[in-house]
DNA sequence: TCCATATTTCAATAATCCTTGAATTATTGA
DNA sequence: TCAATAATTCAAGGATTATTGAAATATGGA
């Protein structure tokens, strides 16, 4: 992920309604979610929705794919994933010592981590 | 952090000036930079920066100190990690296995990791 | 006190973004 | 083909944000 991406994620982000919508497909998973059940589950009309998942998929967060009459979204975690690492980066450029309290962040995947790390 | 938070940081970052200056200001480390010398690192004008300074103070990613004639800033590295920290958990709300390679991400701090994980 | 330096504040303009409701497109089943 | 469902597109507005240059504030030294 470059500046731009980056910019433009975190400009995605930047929205209340935008960053709802991507929570509730982060916790929907890889099946995704129909638009207008995301309408629904934010409380925005339709319209709104649409043009914030518009927004959301130009900045690579989320991906479309038909399904018979709905549109299905699904969040895009190797996006949401860059993102994480460009902040990480940055955080770790000058200081890396600095940079740790940050990197104990896994500690919401730590198990995980640990395991991997063995 | 909270989604408050969140969201004034990821517009706080939205922003191509202001994202050059946390990152000038992360590479300054602890010490931080004179606002003088941030307008010239990032080649913007002296009021332009001090806008852009004031938003990214606002949303708790920088903090100042006046010093004899200069004010210098300096980079928040816990909002920053805080900012990481809330996308981790909202990355792995639903899906942990699928948020494993973000995890992963910590590559960049990876041999102190590594040797804090021992 | 006066001047120079460092920075911020202010007002005005320009640019971008968000919301709304109506109209449009696409798909399916009768 | 027609009607119903699901979603998008469009135009208009209102709101927010960014940039500029000039004026104001704060500090330290002569």
């Amino acid at each position: 992920m470059d500046q731009r991406q980056a910019l433009s994620a975190f400009a995605a982000l930047a929205q209340v309604t935008r960053l709802q919508i991507v929570r509730v497909l982060v916790v929907a998973g890889p099946d995704g979610m129909a638009a207008g059940m995301v309408a629904e589950k934010t409380a925005v009309s339709p319209s709104n929705v649409s043009f914030h998942l518009k927004e959301l998929e130009r900045s690579g967060l989320i991906t479309q794919k038909r399904e018979s009459r709905s549109i299905i979204y699904t969040a895009n975690y190797n996006t949401l994933g860059g993102l994480i690492r460009f902040l990480m980066e940055d955080c770790c450029a000058g200081n890396p010592e600095i940079c740790l309290p940050v990197a104990a962040v896994a500690a919401c995947c730590a198990p995980k981590v640990e395991e991997k790390l063995q």
